[in-house]
DNA sequence: AGCACGCCGACT
DNA sequence: GTCGGCGTGCTC
């Protein structure tokens, strides 16, 4: 059961029948709690004999696997997880397994004998219902529940207690195939034309959805995505509900089709020979993996240094000795061609999972390296739980992303998972980057992980890296988004038929406060963190410590009245793009324009085959690209990311700039990289002009450890979310009164109570409160003391509490 | 979290 | 008396 009041093990009888049957890792189906609900359970071990009485012990009902689906291997990974990650061990279980295994029991209630006229109006009301909408006086539970407008769970309680009624239990695999729910306008309906020309004029959900749907709708008259509505139009489904129940819209459940793009015939491609470089990073990585519990490896290659050789040749390697090999990756980069490396390298030995497999295809995928069919297991961080017996290595590709840590409980990081994995079963790990992560970095200077360097780009010059000083053109009177050379190179790089790619890495809706004079960006004092600007308030807000100001009007560092707020978009840099080009056919890639099941990846093969000549776009479309007619890249501000919020701003900036240089220019045709900012002298964007990791990292370990910012220190975060705001505050100032007073010699820094970023969702408050300190293990213990003191003296039944170490996002 | 049990007011 | 509303505590 994933409640934490229930997270433990409880012990239950084998029937003569079942001995055979149950073994450690399979799933059972067990009665559980007064009513004997039945409950789709793991068994974890088997004993003779346990401390409860003989007589509480129920009796296993049924087996549902006949291998085990866990080995103890795994089942022990989870436990890890568990404590790790303030899971319980249902959900970690879960976590490990493929989504659609899951059997579905549904209840159903059935009506034993003719309505007792003299029964109370409720209970009729329950027994007429069965009798007339079920089969044989039978009903699903939760439909007849949901037929009524109160709650009759005490009335039908009480109608099972005089044996009127039954409740059996039918138990089934789900379905294994994804269905999607699809939303399209409705085109008979009269209706719809009105209601679309009235939704020009206002911000209502409704008129937002319909605008969306205008804005989509495909020719064949298919369907988009409701959630991809949900989240352009900032709707929810109940507007898309209204909608249909209005005509105007028609809502579907529609299968995923069984996606066979990764299933076509590798095409082969040469076995590269080794440089010098790369053979000697091979020789250490071998070297270091020989050992019987080898310690983790970082490669830290610069882009085009050949580190996907290197993991081919550790994987060869891996498989001659007669393990299996797990080859982690962004899903964004999980391309035809990446996989096409790999299976041209190693052929059907190879399994590719990624987010838009059918279920079927995931346990497919999933059974294949549980059986032995497949030895090589390509994937989203959600691989590094492929059941294989002999694990021999480990590679996270881009070592650096965020998208290892998963949003949803348990929320893992499957790097960390790797480590411990790798750890159960001795097998290495290699962590690949040619921008590492400042924490695996700071792990390799303090030899936890071993380091291993490639300088050499094998076919690839470094593109002229140009810095624009924004201020300077503002001063010179140039107003425009482009300064003046970026604008001449892009006119000349459409002159010469070459593309043209620029970046605006926005990310979220928050903007922060910045003097155009000046450069000053206003942060907060006591944390080094920029203020967010909260257009609902017109207030400046500190995500860290909560502080709140006034917007000022004048720049409290120069005086100057050029204090402005940065928000330009992707859609301004296409309309002033097209300004300046007006013969140019230009892309732009973000959130609005990808939507559709393949929008992304349309989109970027047109640019590729060069029907475009200028892509706009987000982060997204800064990772793993390689176009070879782009010698042009223009970053549009880079202070957005410099200026997010967050302390790892300086890191993720220094990243994104480094890979975007990348982007232009291969062999033939040197590229050029223009970086417009208001602050040229920061040090994230120097270091990314020249390429020197090494001299950014030893700038942000300094600033991490001035600041006692991770890896230095630990941050624990606790989240409060409920209906009433009030009770929440009260609750965390209580627990920051709690926490001041165990915190007698200031080991812990206490943050908050703060707002959440998103301060409420659906109508549930969030607040939250920060710890900081140095001592992970002692920091979580002195957290979760401080929260059962609260517990103990306040009732915060109806608040749920959500706990993270060093979480990814601090929203 | 569910769900039963148990204690109390409203209504036949 | 009996029904059903809600608070409390248990679940092998």
């Amino acid at each position: 059961m994933p409640q934490r009041q229930l997270d433990r093990l409880f012990d239950y009888r084998i029937p003569e029948g079942l001995l055979d049957l149950v073994k450690p890792g399979c799933r059972v189906i067990v009665p559980f709690g007064g009513g004997n609900k039945r409950y789709e359970s793991y068994v974890v071990s088997l004993t003779d004999e346990c401390g409860i009485e003989a007589e509480k012990i129920k009796d296993v009902l049924q087996v549902l696997d006949e291998k085990p689906l866990l080995s103890s291997e795994m089942l022990q990974l989870a436990r890890w997880m568990r404590d790790k990650y303030y899971s319980t061990l249902a959900d970690c279980i879960r976590c490990l397994l493929p989504a659609g295994i899951h059997m579905k029991v549904d209840e159903v209630v059935r009506l034993k004998g003719p309505i007792d006229p003299g029964l109370p109006l409720k209970q009729k009301e329950i027994c007429e219902y069965l009798l007339a909408s079920g089969v044989n006086g039978a009903a699903l539970k939760s439909e007849l529940m949901n037929s009524f407008e109160d709650s009759r769970a005490s009335s039908l309680a009480a109608l099972k207690k005089k044996g009127a009624v039954e409740i059996e239990y039918l138990s089934e695999m789900k379905e294994m195939t994804l269905k999607v729910k699809t939303i399209r306008m409705n085109s008979e309906s009269p209706a719809l034309q009105d209601a679309l020309d009235a939704a020009q004029f206002d911000n209502s959900p409704r008129s937002k959805a319909l605008r969306v749907l205008a804005g989509h709708a495909l020719p064949s008259g298919e369907g988009m995505q409701a959630s991809d509505v949900l989240e352009l139009a900032g709707i929810t489904m109940s507007t898309l509900k209204t909608l249909e129940k209005n005509g105007l819209a028609l809502i579907e459940e529609i299968e995923v089709r069984r996606n066979s793009v990764y299933r076509t015939e590798a095409e082969a491609l040469p076995v590269p020979d080794l440089t010098q470089e790369q053979e000697s990073a091979l020789a250490a990585i071998l070297e270091s993996m020989n050992h019987p519990n080898p310690k983790p490896v970082l490669l830290h290659g610069v882009t085009g240094s050949g580190k996907t050789e290197l993991y081919m040749r550790v994987i060869e390697e891996t498989l001659k000795k007669g393990r299996q090999a797990i080859v982690l990756v962004p899903e964004i980069s999980l391309t035809p061609q990446t996989v096409n490396t790999f299976l041209s390298r190693f052929g059907n030995q190879v399994t590719v999972t990624h987010s838009r497999l059918s279920l079927a295809e995931r346990y497919d995928q999933w059974k294949k390296a549980r059986d032995g069919q497949a030895s090589v297991m390509i994937g989203p961080r959600s691989a590094v739980f492929a059941p294989f017996r002999k694990l021999g290595a480990i590679i996270v590709d881009e070592e650096h992303e965020n998208t290892y840590k998963s949003e949803t409980t348990p929320k893992y990081c499957a790097k960390e998972v790797a480590v411990e994995r790798a750890r159960l079963s001795g097998a290495a790990v290699i962590f690949g980057s040619a921008t590492p992560s400042v924490s695996a970095y700071f792990q390799a200077e303090k030899g936890e992980i071993s380091l291993v360097g490639m300088k050499t780009r094998i076919n690839q010059t470094l593109p002229e890296i140009n810095i624009v000083d924004m201020r300077k053109e503002l001063a010179d009177g140039n107003r425009s988004i482009f300064g003046k050379d970026l604008k001449e190179a892009l006119k000349e790089n459409a002159r010469l038929g070459k593309q043209s790619i620029l970046f605006l890495n926005r990310r979220g809706h928050s903007t922060f406060v910045s003097c155009r004079k000046c450069g000053m960006v206003l942060s907060c004092d006591s944390c080094s963190v920029n203020y967010t600007y909260h257009i609902a308030t017109d207030k400046l807000i500190c995500h860290y410590c909560g502080k709140t100001l006034k917007k000022p009007d004048i720049c409290p560092s120069c005086g100057s009245k050029f204090i402005k707020l940065f928000g330009i978009g992707t859609q301004k840099v296409e309309e002033e793009t097209r300004r300046l080009l007006p013969s140019e056919e230009i892309i732009r890639m973000d959130m609005d324009t990808t939507s559709g099941k393949n929008g992304h990846a349309d989109l970027l093969h047109k640019f590729r085959q060069g029907r475009a000549s200028v892509l706009i776009g987000t982060q997204m479309i800064a990772k793993g690209l390689d176009f070879p007619n782009v010698t042009l890249v223009g970053v549009m501000a880079a202070d957005i990311s410099l200026n997010n919020g967050d302390f790892r701003s300086g890191e993720t900036t220094f990243q994104l700039l480094t890979q975007v240089a990348g982007r232009a220019g291969r062999a033939d045709f040197p590229g050029k990289v223009f970086i417009q900012t208001y602050t040229p002298e920061h040090y994230s964007i120097i270091y990314a002009k020249e390429q020197n990791y090494e001299a950014f990292y030893q700038h942000e370990i300094s600033i991490r450890r001035q600041m006692s910012y991770p890896p230095y220190t630990h941050v624990f975060y606790i989240m409060f979310i409920g209906s009433q705001e009030k009770q929440l505050m009260d609750a965390l100032y209580e627990l920051s009164d709690i926490m001041a007073s165990y915190n007698r010699n200031g080991l812990y820094e206490v943050l908050g109570p703060a707002p959440a970023k998103v301060s409420k969702i659906k109508n549930k408050y969030r607040w939250k409160i920060l710890i900081k300190a140095v001592d992970e293990e002692k920091l979580k213990s002195f957290s979760f003391y401080c929260l059962n003191k609260l517990n103990a003296r306040l009732n915060l039944s109806d608040i749920y509490q959500n706990f993270a170490l060093d979480p990814n996002v601090m929203d």
